[in-house]
DNA sequence: CAAAGCTCCTGACCGC
DNA sequence: TGCGGTCAGGAGCTTT
C-alpha cells in the first residue's frame, strides 16, 4: 500500500525516464480502473512531452507539453514497472492487471499495473490542478517547512475522533496512510486513541505532544524514504505495524504490541508506552 | 458541519 | 487438492 514514501521513490525513479520525453503511445487495456478514465485520455496525451513529474501527497503530478496535468493515484495495489521497449513496439508481454502502458521516446515502457484497481488517473488543465476535488482539500505537506505541531495542533483542534483517525484524513495531513500513522503514533509515544483535540489547547495551540508528533511524523518519512533509497535496509522496516504480539521495540519498554480496529483500519500500538 | 458507515476490488489466507 | 468464506485497505460517497 504506497504511501508517501513509497510514491516519492516511484517518482524518483519514473522522472529520469519521462522527463523530457515524449508520450509516442498509451496503450489503455481497459475503460477504467475504480472510475473511468477521462474522454480520449490516451489521444489527449500522445505525442505530449512531459515536463515534470512531482509529487503532492500520495499523487504523482505529470505535467505535460500540451497543458495538461496527468494525475495518478496508486490506490492499494498499484505500481509502475518500467521496461525497454521490444523493437516493433509489441505490447504482446504484457502481465495481468498491466492496465496502462506510457510509450516513450527514452525507448521505455512505463507500465501501471493494479490489481486492485483503486488507483486513479485523470487529466486536467494545468490551471485547474489546485481546485480539483482530488488535490484541493489536501493539507499541508508533511515535509515542507510549514508543517510541524503548530499546524497539527490547529487542524486537529476541537476533532473529537481519535488522533488515529485524524492522522488518516489527508486534509489533516496529507500522504500518511496506515502503516506510517501507527509507526509516527508509536515514535511520538502518543496513544491512537487519545482524542485528537488532545494535542492542542482550546485555543488551537500546540501542546509538547503536538510538536513530538509533528517531529515523528517527519521523522518517519524522512527514513522510510532514505532506506527506500538504500536497499541494503531491506526487511524489519517497522518499528510497530504489523507486529502484533511481539516485543514493543522501544529501548526499556518491556510491553507487547497490540492491535486493534479503528474505522474500519488495524492500528498496532503498544498500550505501555504510547499515551 | 462532523463523524461514522459503506463501497469499490482481488489476492492471500483459513478451515474443511 | 479444491472450494467457499473472510479480510485488508485509500478515499469518495452516503447516511446519521
Amino acid at each position: 500500500m504506497p504511501e508517501l514514501p513509497e510514491v516519492e521513490l516511484i517518482r524518483r525513479e519514473l522522472e529520469p525516464v519521462m522527463r523530457n520525453a515524449r508520450i509516442e503511445r498509451v496503450v489503455l487495456r481497459r475503460a477504467n480502473l475504480r472510475t473511468a478514465f477521462p474522454n480520449r485520455f490516451a489521444a489527449r496525451l500522445e505525442g505530449a512531452t512531459v515536463v515534470a513529474v512531482s509529487r503532492r501527497a500520495k499523487y504523482l503530478i505529470v505535467p505535460v507539453s500540451s497543458g495538461e496535468t496527468l494525475l495518478m493515484h496508486l490506490g492499494m495495489s498499484g505500481s509502475f514497472r518500467v521496461e525497454t521497449a521490444a523493437a516493433g513496439r509489441d505490447y504482446g508481454h504484457l502481465e495481468r492487471h498491466d492496465h496502462v502502458v506510457f510509450d516513450m521516446s527514452s525507448g521505455r515502457l512505463v507500465i501501471f499495473n493494479d490489481p486492485r484497481r483503486f488507483g486513479f488517473m485523470d487529466l486536467v488543465p494545468a490551471g485547474e490542478l489546485s481546485t480539483h476535488p482530488r488535490i484541493g482539500s489536501l493539507g499541508l505537506e508533511p515535509l515542507s517547512a510549514a508543517f510541524g505541531g503548530a499546524a497539527l495542533a490547529r487542524a486537529c483542534a476541537g476533532r473529537k475522533i481519535s488522533l488515529k483517525v485524524a492522522l488518516m484524513d489527508q486534509r489533516v495531513v496529507a500522504g500518511l496512510g496506515n502503516i506510517y500513522v501507527s509507526e509516527a503514533l508509536h515514535l511520538a509515544r502518543l496513544s491512537p486513541e487519545r482524542q485528537a483535540s488532545t494535542i492542542a489547547t482550546p485555543s488551537g495551540l500546540p501542546r509538547d505532544s503536538a510538536h513530538r508528533l509533528g517531529a515523528a511524523i517527519k521523522l518517519v518519512l524522512e527514513r522510510a524514504i532514505a532506506r527506500g533509497a538504500d536497499t541494503a535496509y531491506r526487511g524489519g522496516r517497522f518499528r510497530v505495524y504489523d507486529r502484533e504480539g511481539a516485543r514493543c521495540l522501544r529501548r526499556g519498554c518491556g510491553g507487547i504490541v497490540r492491535r486493534r480496529t479503528q474505522a474500519g483500519r488495524s492500528t498496532f500500538y503498544c498500550r505501555d508506552c504510547q499515551r
